[in-house]
DNA sequence: CCGGTAACCGGAGGCAGTCTCCGATTGAGT
DNA sequence: ACTCAATCGGAGACTGCCTCCGGTTACCGG
């Protein structure tokens, strides 16, 4: 739902604009963040504004389309992570993960959290999937006591998205952003 | 400098509609976050744009008047808090008023960030003289012990922020936002 | 009390962005 | 080749930001 996956194949000239649009709307997103101009988006694509519109209704169900994939991998890097290496490696290894994920194009985070509360999103079942997978790790960490317990998944992923904002907002700073993440972690892990 | 202070009193009528401007603005900050509409402001202060314009010719300055006290405030805290206490409560203490303060209105988080990058801001003084107070009361306390001694000022705010941050967004949500903080800093306590 | 003038007001209008609507166009089956 | 449903494209309505300047008014000296 959200773009158009009918079930007759698209017309030649659509499927063409349809990936020309997806294609300028990740450079524009690179370059202008989340909130990039939908008309230029379309102006690049050389195509109407009413096009773009056709395609994807909404600006979040251009990103959701945009995204989707890597979102998508997150959650299935979280489950090959729970039966490899140590709990706590792993979960180390998938909040990386998740922070270079979010990271991509700025704004994200913000579009995250807003899609987490947004039951109706597009974008909502592929967020929640990628919720749940990351708790299933936070969980084992936490059994086999290398997390303090009394962290709750919503907690886990409210700090883990609080310092991937921090680190979009203070990019170019004096602020080393591979700092944060081990700090927060460090913090969690089981008191001695 | 910023808003009027001129050397000269204000006319009458300029007065009054600069204080009805800042009343109204207050109310919309506080309804619709800090991305009110300045049009809508102007015409709930029954006043017309071009008149909001000449007071504070811009967002920034505007919301600097608004938020001016409550940062000179935070600042005077950490300064009184300097010499009371224990360093560890001191800087408890004053993280909270901060998290406390960012959060009045919804985006303020955002706003203070982009100041302390925009040295051109208005807002940015009182910003850097809050910093500042903090960064001393961080000091105090990696000198006492209370916290580990390798987390720059910089990484520091970073954190605070980021939890503000995720504080203001996961609102209303399953999450209890008190508890964001005390998790942040029981994680930089000096490990034993 | 009464100008005169500097200070102030207000909204029209230019700009940019979002989104909708519908007449014109075109790809794809027959 | 012909048809028509699918698709296109951009005009236009709307909202918000900000500037500019003709009209208004508070205040001061007389």
């Amino acid at each position: 739902m959200g773009d158009i996956t009918a079930r007759r194949a698209m017309r030649a000239d659509a499927r063409r604009n349809r990936d020309r649009l997806l294609s300028e709307a990740r450079a524009a997103f690179l370059e202008h963040g989340t909130d990039a101009s939908l008309e230029e988006i379309a102006a690049r694509a050389e195509v109407g504004v009413g096009t773009l519109y056709r395609h994807f209704p909404t600006r979040e169900a251009l990103l959701e389309t945009v995204l989707r994939e890597r979102f998508d991998a997150l959650a299935a890097a979280a489950r090959r992570l729970v039966d490899s290496r140590s709990a706590r490696e792993a979960l180390i290894a998938w909040t990386g993960d998740f922070v270079e994920t979010t990271t991509v194009y700025r704004g994200l985070t913000a579009a995250l959290t807003a899609t987490l509360r947004d039951r109706t999103s597009a974008l909502h079942a592929s967020c929640e999937a990628m919720r749940e997978a990351g708790t299933t790790l936070l969980i084992r960490a936490q059994e086999a006591g290398d997390v303090r317990a009394d962290v709750t998944p919503m907690e886990f992923l409210a700090l883990v998205a609080g310092v991937s904002w921090a680190r979009e907002q203070m990019a170019g700073g004096e602020l080393r952003g591979d700092r944060l993440l081990p700090l927060l972690f460090e913090g969690l892990e089981r008191l001695g």
